[in-house]
DNA sequence: TTGACAAACAAAACCGATTTCAATATAAGC
DNA sequence: GCTTATATTGAAATCGGTTTTGTTTGTCAA
């Protein structure tokens, strides 16, 4: 603490002046071997470490970026974290980290600090924020990447998965089933993401000519809370659906619950697709049909943007990754009997 | 980037010295409250946010910690950093997040990291390195908390949950359900964790004076491929358990999934309990008996430890938090048959 | 009128590094 | 032998703040 060695001590030591030290450290060629390698040898002795601090002051870069997400709890934000910091460490850049907690006014504050920390990039992942983040990034200068972002835009760098082609995909495997009465189940209503998965819905039932149902839709709010609630919402109807696409694992984890809690079966009375492909996907009972994001991928992605666009690079990249159909358990033709 | 204002682009916009400048923005009294607010106002204007990196250069105090983790993706380490990252941002902290991947020279690649950025305090979540700290942590004095650590000993502060007592109830809850053959499914050998929650286990046993079956002990690797694994010896085993302990949830996962490979049901066949309650424990079907560990308050009580050593603390603290047994479908009494 | 004291601000030192510029010594070229 | 290039190093400026020390001005009591 108060009693950091710094690179005069080192120099003192080494009976040079600090600015040889700090040359020898870097390996410069404007030392002579023989002092450098004592130097680095005095230097390892006493354990010494440069401060970052003072070296981003002179060179204005940091080597730090800052990650905003949501909650870091989000198993799906977690992958895409783990993407990042992997790249990130590889390149030598620390990343700060911080939760919004899906609060506009938190998000904004966090990013003003890192504007503080005077990070080298931001990298948002999952902000419902989205385009109020134009007078925020312009005012700042500092590169930004959104991940699957509300609204990116075209003014901003961004990695976003194909949400209606995967959505679409989801779907039409539940009508290729034989289902008709494919119910959807959303996200809060008026999500970017959500709306982009109910058109790929809409569209898949389009295609295959099977009527949209207005009270087969049913949103809850992401989280398996809401899809328990929407679905129980469904099974309530007259008529409920023999299929439901969920916004997400979570949702779709949510409706396993619900049908369950009303001593129906997956796949037997009515199939479940999700979306994202959570590890947890794979052991739930049954295990569940879904599509497949790439997460570590996105991140790393994002992260080899800002990369890219520390070295100089300028032009705007909006990267759309495509989501994968995952096949598993809990999704079969319908009982003979509708 | 460049083109970063300084405090002495707002000193000249003032026609003050930068020092008044400084005052006023730290609502100085020596400043008079006119000039401050003039000054406040300009930096207002011009979205002037003081360089957090010159700052800690003078201060000597960087107002950011470091958190390593093996894998943030892992929920129970998310939900420990959720805590910490809440209370650190409430007293105005960034934190720095690493994975370590579970590989001791990257831990203390990311250790000497930290020592570079000057943080003020680390915090290690679930790491296997343990006592290698010891060296670490007194070369560069830096306070650090340990959760979860394997032997963090009394040399360093320590969050951890009281392993022996909590594996103690949950084996005790299977033994008064009636079950005579208990098996136990550990994380890899030798890990303190596991040791610790093997000992509750085999104490549970001998004060109920159920015998201790060796060949009900199997090993994993504390997630669920190696509880899946570790489960499928059981059940190939002429006698199996009818009731089975996991180190912790993701075990349980895996050995849920090989039960129902088998075709046997829980809790009727063979009942399971788990260790963590992650979220996901309350949505496997059947939801997971299992052991609450506090992950979010061990985050924020680690935190809290270093905000007092911030403070001028001393004391060397080592908080042990018990888990509670959470009932839920996975356990049952066992089939009269047995 | 003068000295003491406080208020308000400016000037300068400092934190720990990088980097430019200057200085010295040695080697090379003629 | 003298000039010039080269290698090696030191001195000093700088980054953007905080904090200590100085300076100016004004007020008030003696």
């Amino acid at each position: 603490m108060g009693l950091m060695i710094s690179i005069k001590d080192i120099a003192r030591a080494a009976k040079v002046s600090h600015s040889t030290v700090s040359r020898a450290l870097q390996n410069s060629p404007l030392v002579s071997h023989q002092t450098a390698q004592r130097i680095r040898e005095i230097a390892r002795e006493k354990g010494y470490r440069p401060s970052a601090v003072a070296r981003s002051l002179v060179t204005r870069r940091t080597k730090t970026i800052g990650v905003v997400v949501t909650r870091i709890a989000d198993p799906f934000i977690a992958e895409v974290v783990n993407g990042i910091e992997e790249v990130a460490n590889d390149h030598g850049y620390s990343v700060f980290l911080a939760n919004s907690n899906a609060d506009p006014d938190r998000e904004v504050k966090v990013v003003h600090s890192f504007h503080e920390r005077r990070v080298d990039g931001i990298l948002v992942a999952a902000s419902r924020v989205g385009a109020l983040y134009m007078p925020l990034l312009t005012e700042m200068r500092v590169p930004t990447v959104l991940i699957n972002n509300q609204h990116p835009g075209e003014f901003v760098h961004s990695v976003m998965i194909d949400n209606p082609t995967a959505s679409l995909q989801a779907t039409e495997h539940l009508i290729q089933l034989g289902h008709k009465r494919v119910a959807y189940i959303g996200d809060q209503f008026g999500f970017q993401s959500d709306t982009e998965r109910f058109a790929g819905y809409r569209r898949a039932l389009e295609v295959a000519d099977v009527p949209f149902l207005p009270e087969l839709t049913a949103h809850g709010d992401g989280k398996a809370e809401g899809g328990m609630r929407a679905m129980e919402r469904l099974l309530a109807l007259a008529e409920p659906p023999t299929a439901v696409f969920c916004y997400n694992d979570m949702s779709a984890l949510g409706a396993l619950r619900a049908i369950r809690a009303k001593g129906w079966c997956v796949p037997e009375d009515i199939s479940v697709v999700g979306f994202d492909d959570l590890f947890i996907a794979s052991y739930t009972n049954p295990t569940l049909t879904t599509i497949n994001q790439p997460m570590r991928q996105m991140g790393s992605a994002a992260m080899e943007i800002l990369l890219k666009l520390f070295n100089g690079a300028n032009s705007k990249t909006n990267i759309k990754v495509q989501g994968q159909l995952i096949v598993r358990e809990s999704t079969a033709p319908p009982r003979s009997g509708y």
